[in-house]
DNA sequence: AAATTGAACAACCGCAGCTTA
DNA sequence: ATAAGCTGCGGTTGTTCAATT
């Protein structure tokens, strides 16, 4: 990763890329005694070698207990089309209408899966298909992603200096259950 | 079965606004 | 009054996985 080494010595490394769960459990037991917010100090205070910035987002985006993940149902995809109508880009404050949705996940949603049907269908049936489209995938799909579950690189992926993570990294999914991972947040908590 | 393409997601970057010393 | 630091936001990119050829 990006290593940048002080003349004097000391290496003040930032870590780039995806977080292994050994950070999040860090970041996630240092916000639950000290609570979030001063994201430059709690980053180096808990050990991290993140910037601030890099913190926050994993928090807001993923750790946090009340984040949902998962398929965006059609009311939410409702709600998405028709705020965004309102309000143009304004991620952050349609993700507040949003209980448990990030604005990166809105952003991301809206790019990916809105945004080009919008260009392609560019009218009020495109919604329909839309909705049918997306009633379809979130069953198609048939994995039910509920629930925080962040995703961790492969051990051979990252770089080998990363972590040899005493943690369970299943041979193909590199997800935690919601639980095993709640369980090893208190496990390793207070 | 292998290669290619496209979709979805996770994370970083740069900028602007706000706060504080 | 202003400079510095921090936070939050939106845009963009990189990676992985799934579908298609």
């Amino acid at each position: 990763m990006d290593k940048r080494v002080i003349p004097g010595g000391e290496e003040a490394e930032v870590r780039k890329g995806p977080w292994t769960m050994e950070e999040d459990l860090i970041l996630m037991n240092y916000i639950a005694n000290h609570g979030e917010g001063v994201w430059n100090t709690l980053a180096k205070s808990a050990g991290l070698k993140r910037t601030g910035k890099s913190c926050r987002l994993r928090w807001l985006n993923y750790l946090r207990p009340d984040v949902r993940r998962g398929n965006i149902t059609p009311e939410e995809q409702l709600l998405i089309m028709d705020l965004h109508s309102r309000w143009g880009n304004r991620w952050s404050k349609i993700a507040r209408q949003l209980p448990g949705r990030t604005d990166n996940e809105i952003k991301n949603y809206w790019r990916t899966r809105i945004q080009k049907k919008v260009k392609g269908g560019e009218s009020s049936e495109c919604h329909n298909s839309m909705l049918s489209d997306e009633a379809s995938t979130s069953q198609a799909s048939g994995v039910e992603v509920m629930g925080a579950q962040p995703s961790y690189p492969p051990p051979h992926t990252t770089n080998p200096e990363t972590f040899g993570t005493p943690f369970p990294t299943e041979s193909n999914d590199n997800f935690w259950a919601d639980d095993e991972f709640w369980a090893m947040q208190s496990f390793n908590g207070d």
